[in-house]
DNA sequence: CTGAAAGCGCTTACAG
DNA sequence: CTGAAAGCGCTTACAG
């Protein structure tokens, strides 16, 4: 078995310098002046050994890797899965390419990828953070690293930032549901203490105020990491032990185990029971009735991301810090 | 701003040479008999200064990564995205991290990725393969690359394998309509000849041929990369043209397709019209009547998988390769 | 038009 | 108990 060629092989082959082939490579060569005949030779050379250049010892030399750090929640959450699908198929298309990995809301494990990927030397970072991490970010705009954060925002940061008015967005679906003449509005939510999330719930908190609605008690906050079946328990006990007629659910998942619950409970949705669930779902479209949602702008979120990213690699001068806020989508389906 | 710190800033200020440092920092201090008070100062300077080795100088030298790279078909597909989280979840625990990224069924893109890996000295592939990369994969195992497939089997080659009977669970998944009385199932696919489809497909003949039900007008097979209205349409013409009393779908996103299509013509799904889909969703589960579902045992796979990369990786003899088949779980839902 | 040499930040065989 | 030096595979300033 052949061992892995090295830009010395070539040269050697060729009977050229290393040198000379390191221009060839990297497209140096009207610029340096390489003749045509070496130029071709080499490349013959190269096409027929099938030699890769090592972008280990690249990234070594130059110190930048054309790779894009992508750190998220959780890669198997459809939001996240589908705006890194979209990065990445951006990205690709310049050359870059994406590694992501998942946090799991564990400020420890954060850090640890964010280390990596420094070790790494990734050209970019996106990261969508959890609280804890402040300091490591501040680190990486100090070593004047390209970081962009999305979805979540981190107070006391200055830096790019793309995301949704998660407040305006929960004051809007909140109040959809007091026009629709409900009294009870309950409000499934994370226990976690995310800007995204409280302004979720800071936008319901404030619409109910104003109607005389709000309710404590309507009010659930799920932890992180429990059980499903813990879940679904603290929600049943919500429904049955509370006269409620709308419900409102912060996210996606709580939104699916819900609409289980409800399921079970045999509640009818219809004028006299209404659900408004935060972000969209194909299942919601799929239910009968169907399910209005609170739909986050994917594909622009995650242009702008990809945009910022590579505009800010590709100039020397720092730029102003953009913060970028989309508005969400209420999409009401009132269909049966 | 101070640049990043390099092993022989540790050397210079903890007085002593950068073999040293090493030592201490590959936990061989005991082994090549350095004092306890060299590798307690030189351990408090690392502590203190925050250093952390530069892994790409380290891979550069030692020839491996720690890093697994994954090859999917796309990470927003929920089954890939739930065996991709659930293997990096175990290989972080042995501190191995995972790279994703997605082919798109594009072989050109998979060859590339693999280029990058390769490049990147990735220590392991795990691949959900696709037809018309079998050399690239060759060419790994020729270089002695710890490489397992799953998903997806490639003929010809005879390496580590980690699937599921498909064609089994097709013929039971059809079988189950015909003996609830069907007539005239369909099947819709997707168009693409990789062995883990055409074993659905072929489960689905073999049956209805037995049974002298087979029509060959009722199979759709969906070209892999159009337009969800395009599919939607040719599903509307395939359940109006002709008379179809179930349908087996044979992939996840299909099906939900297809149900949204049953919606809309109004086709109601009780005794007289069944619907079994291929890789269990949360939907399934939700929609009334429930939908039953072919459901791959996905932690047992991702299990398998990650078992068998890290013994591939722990012991240097050659094994010998292991095709691991599990069977899928038919999950009838007959409630209502 | 082309090459010798330094250096990126590590690891490790060898020497003392 | 510890260090000088070679080398992993590149890039690039400098020299001719």
């Amino acid at each position: 078995m052949k061992k892995t060629l090295s830009i010395k092989d070539i040269a050697l082959e060729a009977g050229v310098s290393i040198t000379t082939v390191s221009f060839i490579l990297n497209g140096k060569a009207k610029e340096k002046a390489i003749s045509d005949f070496v130029t071709k030779k080499v490349e013959k050379i190269i096409e027929d050994s099938g030699y890769k250049p090592n972008q280990l010892a690249r990234s070594l030399r130059t110190g930048n890797s054309n790779i894009i750090g992508l750190i998220v929640e959780d890669i198997s959450n459809p939001f996240f899965a589908a705006i890194a699908k979209m990065i990445e198929y951006k990205a690709y298309k310049k050359g870059y390419k994406i590694i992501y990995s998942s946090t799991e809301n564990e400020v420890a494990k954060a850090q640890d990828l964010i280390n990596m990927f420094k070790s790494r030397k990734v050209d970019a970072y996106i990261i969508s953070p959890i609280k804890g991490i402040e300091d490591d970010i501040k680190a990486l705009i100090n070593d004047h690293k390209t970081v962009v954060l999305f979805d979540r925002d981190l107070a006391g940061l200055n830096i790019d930032y793309v995301g949704v008015d998660h407040f305006k967005a929960s004051c809007d679906a909140t109040l959809a549901l007091v026009e629709g003449g409900r009294k009870n509005i309950a409000l499934v939510t994370i226990d976690l203490d995310v800007k995204q999330i409280t302004d979720r719930q800071a936008g319901y908190r404030e619409v109910l105020e104003k109607h005389k609605l709000f309710k404590e008690e309507l009010i659930l906050k799920i932890p992180f990491s429990q059980s499903e079946a813990e879940t679904e328990q603290q929600m049943k006990e919500l429904f049955s032990q509370n006269k409620v007629d709308a419900v409102l659910f912060a996210t996606n998942y709580l939104a699916i185990s819900g609409l289980m619950v409800l399921r079970t409970l045999a509640v009818k949705r219809d004028k006299d029971f209404e659900v408004i669930a935060y972000d969209d779902h194909i299942v919601f479209e799929l239910l009968t009735p169907q399910v209005s949602a609170v739909q986050q702008p994917l594909e622009a979120i995650a242009d702008k991301i990809i945009d910022l990213v590579l505009s800010r690699l590709s100039t020397k001068e720092k730029k102003l810090p953009q913060q970028v806020i989309f508005p969400a989508k209420l999409i009401l389906r009132k269909n049966t």
